[in-house]
DNA sequence: AATAATACATAACATTCTTATGCATTATAC
DNA sequence: GTATAATGCATAAGAATGTTATGTATTATT
């Protein structure tokens, strides 16, 4: 089962944030494979998706990025900066509370039935 | 604190439904004061966020509505339909599963560093 | 030799929310 | 008593962000 793709809006930079906060420098690629490889493929982050998101974390000064040859094919290396230090865990403070009060909406036993 | 907006996304016709799964029928303000205190503030639906969505959800047939008047007040209540009642549970189970995989992804510890 | 996987990127389109606006009734505070 | 806030609906322009499709190229697998 692939979760709705309306579900994934919202939580992809904090994803991509994450990721970048646990393992120094992953490129686009290997992100969208962690990612599916983490969730046993119920997210799965489209290229369409991801590539705007990354160029627009660069734009903001969140992650630097450093471009490597493997062969004659380029691989294009992304970290966070200081500033993407904080805002990563920003990001993943605010969703986990999020999801305690999602958690606590959902759990919610049925009223005046 | 309030959530960014985006993190709402994609949420909103899940709390909908399942607020109208526990509560027979409801008004759409009173959908909003009541998310609003069940999260002491910290999801707040928007009257521009919250019609339209009432609205596909009716035109889906996953609603019913009842207009009546308090006064010369009018309310329109929504309730589930039968397959409102299926397709809540779907995406309240759903929502449940994203949330647990998404906890597991955020409570990962770094890796090569 | 053909196909799949790796690896980047962008553009048209669709969806969905924000912000603003509009209208009207009823309760509250000064 | 009257101005303001709260209640209650609705829609529309614009922004944001994802989907789908397309494009290019290299390398591995069948």
């Amino acid at each position: 089962m692939i979760y709705s793709s309306e579900l994934i809006k919202g939580t992809l930079k904090t994803i991509i944030l994450k990721l970048l906060a646990d393992n120094k420098r992953m490129y686009g690629y290997e992100i969208t494979q962690k990612v599916k490889e983490l969730t046993s493929e119920k997210i799965q982050i489209t290229e369409g998706a991801l590539y705007p998101t990354l160029h627009a974390l660069e734009d903001s000064g969140l992650v630097t990025t450093e471009t490597e040859y493997i062969g004659k094919r380029v691989r294009k290396y992304y970290s966070l900066s200081a500033d993407g230090k904080t805002k990563a865990r920003e990001k993943v403070s605010e969703l986990s509370d999020f999801m305690e009060t999602m958690k606590f909406l959902l759990d919610l036993k049925p009223q005046g039935i």
